[in-house]
DNA sequence: GATCCTCGAGTTCT
DNA sequence: CTCGAGGATC
């Protein structure tokens, strides 16, 4: 069948209709349809392409699915070289580099281009007489590999260029993957049980290298552009770094929105540290930001030193992720006796600071991740601060790489470990007898949100227990200045102040009573309703697990739990040692019907750092009114407390749609909720 | 019985 | 912060 001119302009114009939705979505990240809309063009693009044959085209958006498998990467020469960038780390360095391009121009400021470093993949796209006509990766910068095929699949770049464009065009940019994708990506392959990636860089690279470009096609990439090669013929803007890429965001290349124009050596410095607050919270991930000069006249004068600009340099974060050996994998024993297998790493730089150790969690998260002593392990203190083993690099193994094996017998007390069926945690045995769970337990005891003592921390316990001076709570009480100051490192003074901590403390509440005493299970949310329930810690001791569990949020499990800890006459008796030595707290008659307050039953969630107040200031304001204070964002999150640096629950309350709010707004809330006592 | 939500517990470094 | 597991809810 010939091909109708009529059906012709309507493959055109779905054609076009199709690539203006690629646009809205991918670069501008406003979609103007709902998807259904789109797959409805496709589907009738397609069906249309596949009944006239000669209508095919490979500029066409159904091309963008991936096609038959290629056997090889043909090689591509760069028209004009691929370079790299000189890395800066210190703000020595960018002060260097300033002052060598203010005496190179001989003026007295510079306006620098700046952009984000992005942690991806560096191509170069050519296209000749406005259609994309090959793509390549950087290789060794002066010849690369074209993997035309796959970026094709990449919705953001452009197969045809609208409007004029000069006849021969060369953008370069980076090829990488979201965080958002690579982490949908990586549950997709676990839940197949295929090989995870490392991270996005990765995941984008793995993409990018597929012979059968349909694999590319269902990973999904992202193109960001910031650079231009060979350009011949009309339409190109010169003058200045920054008009040529607002001139490529016109031609509807993506341009990252961060970029910007700023002034001196003081200018790039302010945008380093502005881009490094928010880097974690970026949708994809950066090593740096790049300086580059804007009057691309002055970028010529500077010219080059061997194969990198003099006009441009990468200003680099802290790496979030690095490489180490992990030299040996010790257990740890918790208060609950838990035993947690630790990495003893190679000390190594990330995220700003040395690592040394790095929790494996248990014995099935070994497993999982196969880590083994002796391995290369990826390193990575992203979004929060604890590091974490992400992956092995399995190549390096070396062949006397150690399997870990849980021990039998706890390597503090030598009792038996046990991991009871369907859990994941192996636990000692050997209860307060062992001096790991003393330590830990009279560690918990003098913590700040339970007994607050203050000046009694790790180096102190080990000492006390060790030397067996104490066993018990109860045996702090009876420290003298004179026994404490027998031990190391402790002169009269500072004996001093920890028997004045140990003092203040004996004045309390029963909430923090009842947590610090660590009843398995009970924390400091259910010590706080086992006290408003019971009122007094007599009841409490009294509760059968039937009395036990009218309490909210308490089980059979956590009753269990609780008479268990209170049936062992050992515990009473620290209990009545405690009191006896004067530790008291306010008790009431259980269950007092509390006023109401305007706050009840409204939850909030912090999160980030707030100007003024602390963390627990916040919390405690908002309970002092009745309010909740969770720990993570849920439908039934009634407001999201947003500080500086927030972590990814702000993320999710913009999702779920849940109310945020500052600082102010929440002391606004506060007050308002405190002079009108019933909303 | 499944699913959602919350709580508990463990964790690093300065 | 994250995971695992207990509790509540449908």
């Amino acid at each position: 069948m010939t091909l109708p001119a009529e059906t012709a302009g309507h493959i055109a114009r779905l054609r076009e209709q199709l690539e203006h939705h690629n646009y809205s979505y991918y670069v501008l990240d406003a979609p103007e349809v709902p998807d259904a809309e789109y797959d409805r063009l496709f589907r009738e693009l397609q069906a249309l392409e596949a009944q006239f044959p000669e209508a095919a085209s490979a500029d066409s958006p159904t091309q963008r699915v991936g096609g038959a498998p290629q056997s090889a990467f043909a090689s591509v020469t760069h028209a004009r070289p691929m370079l790299s960038l000189n890395n800066a780390f210190t703000e020595d360095d960018i002060v260097g580099f300033d002052r060598r391009i203010r005496e190179g121009l001989k003026v007295e400021s510079v306006d620098y281009a700046v952009e984000l470093k992005f942690d991806g993949l560096a191509i170069s796209l050519r296209y000749e007489g406005g259609r994309l006509v090959h793509g390549a990766t950087r290789g060794d910068g002066a010849t690369g590999e074209d993997v035309t095929a796959n970026l094709r699949t990449i919705r953001s770049i452009p197969l045809v260029l609208t409007g004029p464009a000069p006849t021969i065009l060369e953008v370069r940019g980076e090829v990488l993957m979201l965080k958002r994708d690579f982490e949908r990506l990586n549950d997709e392959q676990r839940a197949r049980d295929e090989k995870l990636f490392a991270n996005p860089r990765n995941a984008a690279a793995g993409a990018l290298r597929q012979l059968d470009s349909r694999i590319t096609a269902s990973r999904k990439l992202t193109f960001f552009a910031y650079g231009l090669g060979q350009i011949d013929g009309d339409g190109a803007v010169g003058g200045r770094h920054s008009a040529q890429m607002d001139w490529l965001e016109r031609l509807r290349f993506p341009v990252n929105r961060e970029r910007r124009v700023v002034t001196g050596v003081a200018g790039l410095l302010a945008y380093y540290r502005e881009i490094g607050e928010r880097r974690a919270s970026l949708p994809f991930q950066i090593d740096g930001v790049v300086y580059k000069v804007d009057d691309l006249a002055a970028q010529e004068r500077l010219g080059f030193v061997s194969r990198a600009p003099r006009f441009a340099v990468a200003h680099k974060y802290p790496p979030e992720e690095e490489l180490t050996v992990v030299r040996d994998i010790d257990v740890q024993v918790g208060r609950t006796g838990a035993l947690t297998p630790t990495a003893r790493l190679e000390p190594v730089f990330v995220g700003g600071v040395t690592v040394t150790n790095a929790t494996l969690h248990n014995e099935d998260e070994v497993q999982r991740k196969d880590v083994r002593i002796g391995d290369t392990v990826i390193v990575r203190r992203a979004g929060d601060v604890i590091p974490e083993v992400v992956a092995v690099v399995i190549d390096r193994r070396p062949p006397d790489a150690i399997v870990f094996r849980m021990p039998a017998r706890c390597p503090v007390c030598g009792s038996a470990v046990i991991r009871p069926e369907g859990e994941a945690v192996s636990r000692c045995t050997g209860g307060l007898y062992c001096p790991a769970q003393r330590k830990q337990a009279l560690l918990h005891f003098a913590s700040r949100r339970a007994m607050d003592i203050e000046g009694l921390g790790e180096k102190l316990v080990d000492q006390l227990v060790d030397g067996n001076v104490v066993r018990t709570p109860a045996d702090l009480y009876r420290l003298g200045v004179s026994a404490l100051a027998e031990l190391e490192r402790m002169a009269e003074k500072s004996a001093a102040n920890v028997v004045a901590g140990i003092e203040k403390s004996k004045d309390t509440t029963l909430a923090r009573f009842i947590y610090a005493l660590g009843i398995r299970n009970v924390g400091e949310a259910t010590a706080r309703d086992l006290a408003d329930h019971f009122g007094s810690l007599d009841r409490l001791i009294d509760a059968n697990v039937e009395t036990l569990q009218q309490v909210p949020d308490v089980g059979p499990v956590v009753a269990e739990s609780i008479a268990r800890f209170f049936a062992e006459a050992h515990n009473r008796e620290v209990i009545e040692q405690l009191r006896a030595a004067g530790v008291h707290w306010i008790e009431h008659e259980g269950r007092a019907a509390a006023a109401p307050r305007p706050l009840d039953g409204r939850t909030f969630v912090l999160t980030g750092t707030l100007p003024t107040l602390t963390r627990d200031e916040a919390k405690a304001r908002i309970e002092a009114l009745g309010g909740k204070v969770a720990g993570s964002v849920s439908a039934k999150t009634h407001y999201v407390v947003v500080g500086a640096d927030p972590g990814s629950k702000a993320e999710k309350a913009a999702q779920l749609n849940v109310p945020m709010l500052d600082e102010d707004g929440l002391l606004e809330l506060l007050k308002s909720a405190q002079a009108s006592p019933d909303n």
